[in-house]
DNA sequence: CCCATAGTTCGGGATTTCGGAACTAAGGAG
DNA sequence: CTCCTTAGTTCCGAAATCCCGAACTATGGG
């Protein structure tokens, strides 16, 4: 099994980011690990409302993420964890990620008002 | 000759302009509208930098830039004129583009260290 | 009318994405 | 150890996208 590439924060491209994150899904993937710090891989990501993602596809949006620089994953026994590296890439890219996930959840509240 | 679509702003995507901004191309274009207030297109813009780019592949990056909302093209005889959008998108998505077009600029920096 | 310029459309080859099925790795239970 | 189960990865073919040359359309002269 691979070693799992991670690109030094140096060596992260936007163009990456953004394509990374112009996939709803993974922009929500996204949002979660940052949210919640840390969070096991695809099981605990299935149904990410009401779209089922195979798993094979989850395998690789995950594989995305991480090859923009968005996360960090380690292998703990057979599960994946990922951390949000939201902190480096804001570091090195001031206010894109914020702009980026803040215009998410505003769309999103857009067209949900508030039930 | 269609009369070119434009979404109204409330219908602008995130997903949308992280998709058209994620290619460099697409950027590197926008972000001249943007600092110029107003490009013609195709020819005034094929050689952007190096890279030669076709006019036909010019054709589809404005249409993707307008119809993503980040642009407005009007006719003009034969040519097109093309205003960025980028206050409408700010006011809507705070920070998104500037936090966009920071990152790419930083970048750039970065691979051309100032001669 | 004819030509030149500016963009668009079309077509099809190259690349990317999607997702099911088969596979591999790690952790038990017996 | 063997068998099972769970968690992810890899493989591969179908579908969707992207890219760009060539042909086309629209506008403005001369």
């Amino acid at each position: 099994m691979r070693p799992l590439f991670h690109p030094a924060i140096e060596d992260v491209q936007p163009a990456a980011i953004l394509h990374a994150l112009s996939d709803p899904s993974r922009a929500a993937i996204f949002a979660r690990i940052t949210r919640e710090g840390c969070v096991e891989a695809c099981s605990a990501v299935a149904a990410l409302g009401d779209r089922v993602i195979p798993k094979s596809s989850l395998s690789s949006h995950f594989k995305v993420l991480r090859e923009a620089g968005l996360i960090r994953s380690e292998r703990h026994g057979t599960e994946l964890r990922n951390h949000s590296r939201v902190l480096e890439v804001e570091a090195r890219f001031p206010g894109l990620l914020t702009g980026i996930m803040n215009a998410y959840a505003r769309s999103h509240r857009d067209e949900s008002p508030s039930a």
